[in-house]
DNA sequence: TGTAGTAACTATAGCGATAAAGTGACTGAG
DNA sequence: CTCAGTCACTTTATCGCTATAGTTACTACA
């Protein structure tokens, strides 16, 4: 079996409190006694059970992550990016899958609450964060970050993009391409996706351009809704001449749709995406996007969530928000001088 | 606080242990009591301590999984098909990721061993699997289970693919397209890799088309290597008119390579894969592919897992291996026929 | 009628740590 | 010389649950 605290002690003939203090550099030990401790520790190969100091401690040192859905590589930056600042700091990080799903987010943070991680981030498949949404949360007061997704009517800690600035920076590099029926394939009613149309909007009405209503179509967030609803754009009587699309995937599935109408990407319709997802410069097009720094994203929401775990009064929810880059690949590119540009 | 055991305990006026074992539907309980207990539990909103649980019966229901990258969206789909199949016993899934690196693979195996997961889910970045490679095998007897890749020299569990098949499968493919001039960008040395590369020998063999050495390139396993290895081939003074890769991500290097140079896909050079990752079908000429049933791997995988754990004498290493599918896409289609094998 | 046997609980010890309070030997100020 | 004040430990009490070994009543059988 492994040595325990209890075999160093008697072997060393002092308390077993003595061994726990000496190891935890407490300082109610001399130099001399921790030397011994320490020694007879490495050779006994002495490794702390956690679970007992657990039990002890209220303390598990893991923190529980929820997404949508791991094989979306915008998730899977996310949580490496947590995970790269967690593991430092010597916090297990247990990631949930919840197939956009939010009963099944709603059973996983459940269980990850029940196993008494000591905070969570979440990127949230639900649109609206209704009381009693997540019941835990009630309860017991494990703190929690949100990321990506920002519920509609909720004032809680959320680490994101500007999707207004997003929005206004993906439809203005449209414009300035010289396409002026710019369409939106939207995302879901949640807060990004109507702070994206925002943006959307307000670059048009820069540029003085008519916003029409029949031009913004709701896909959902994956590639067929993408092609679907792109389907619908092309079948307009005044086809537009470039998409602004609410994320990569749908992006690639538009891409498809317009291909597959016969016409070309950009020279007839112009694209692009959100989110720079790691293979959207091998489309058939390669896909323009605006990068959301999926990785910062992760670790600044482990630095705050490590805050919350840390403080010893619940401090009031803090948002933090990163600016989006414009990244330009073939699916946008109509003007020689918008290499430049970026 | 949360109610504990005891709570319900006093509450009732019964003893502690009546209430523990009432809720494990113990024998030794009254159908009545146990009635009693059960809809007090309820009503209190009683949660069992898994951690108390676990110190006392020194199971954690938690399984770690090793992966050597998230983003492959293939890892990623066997991670859920992990996890589908571990959920419903009531595991956790600790995912750990090692971005391919022996020394963070050793660093994560330890750390999930430290926390006294029951069993261990592998697809290891260590070419072989020396004495010492982990050394946490040696000491506790963690049951662990391989996947995928299979390190050379080791009889330990493991559940894969028919890796001499799948190569055989791939470049047969390739030469009844009427390629004949068929390369191969292999992978790492490992026993997949040398059995996929068996698999091209053989297929070669039987249709009577002579080995070239020069044919044969080592690509590590990522894009940019599938970029070089091919650029290497092109430069061939008999340059190959199709290549089998030895994965998804080298064969989209290599398909950006041939585009580059200014040749066609398939028209010029035929391009096949493995793996089937999520996005083949939108590069840039949609990737004919080796299906390995990733999400099935991992389901498998777990539940042989499962068996080692609850199993009270440890079995001798038991292998499970998973027969290919071809998927013809775009990039290996120059014969009309070659649509209906499918 | 006495001895087993069973059903249904209860009591006692851990699991491997930590927190908080206690103890004895010195030290030093008044 | 005394008494409070450190220093360096040791003791005791949990943390919340489980395993194992009692403990009562009854029932049953010869």
């Amino acid at each position: 079996m492994a040595t325990r605290m209890k075999d160093i002690a008697v072997d060393l003939g002092v308390s077993l409190m003595t061994v726990s203090k000496a190891l935890r550099n407490h300082s109610d030990i001399s130099e001399e006694t921790r030397e011994r401790v320490l020694k007879r520790a490495r050779e006994l190969n002495y490794e702390p059970n956690w679970i007992a100091r657990s039990l002890a401690t209220r303390r598990t040192y893991m923190v529980g992550v929820v997404i949508p859905d791991l094989m979306h590589s915008f998730f899977a930056e996310v949580a490496k990016g947590i995970a790269r600042r967690l593991d430092p700091l010597g916090y297990q990080v247990v990631i949930s899958n919840t197939d956009e799903n939010p009963a099944a987010e709603r059973r996983q943070v459940d269980l990850l609450v029940a196993r008494h991680i000591d905070g969570l981030i979440i990127a949230t498949a639900l649109p609206n964060w209704k009381l009693n949404a997540h019941a835990a949360f009630q309860a017991g007061a494990t703190p929690y970050v949100l990321v990506d997704r920002m519920p509609a009517g909720l004032d809680a800690n959320y680490v994101g993009v500007r999707d207004e600035e997003l929005g206004e920076m993906a439809t203005a590099h449209l414009l300035a391409q010289g396409c002026r029926r710019v369409a939106h394939l939207r995302g879901p009613a949640t807060a990004n996706s109507t702070g994206r149309l925002r943006g959307y909007k307000r670059a048009l009405s820069k540029a003085g351009v008519d916003f029409h209503a029949e031009y913004v179509v709701q896909a959902g967030g994956g590639d067929m809704s993408g092609f679907t609803a792109m389907q619908h754009l092309l079948s307009l009587p005044s086809r537009p001449d470039a998409v602004f699309c609410y994320n990569d995937p749908v992006a690639a599935g538009a891409i498809q749709a317009v291909l597959e109408s016969g016409l070309r990407v950009p020279a007839d319709v112009a694209i692009i995406g959100a989110g720079n997802v790691h293979y959207s410069d091998q489309l058939r097009v390669p896909l323009s996007t605006i990068d959301q720094s999926s990785g910062l994203l992760g670790e600044e929401a482990a630095g705050l969530l490590v805050q919350c775990i840390e403080a010893k009064t619940p401090a009031k929810p803090s948002h933090i928000l990163i600016p989006p880059r414009l990244i330009v690949r073939e699916s946008s590119r109509r003007l020689a001088q918008a290499v430049m540009r970026t």
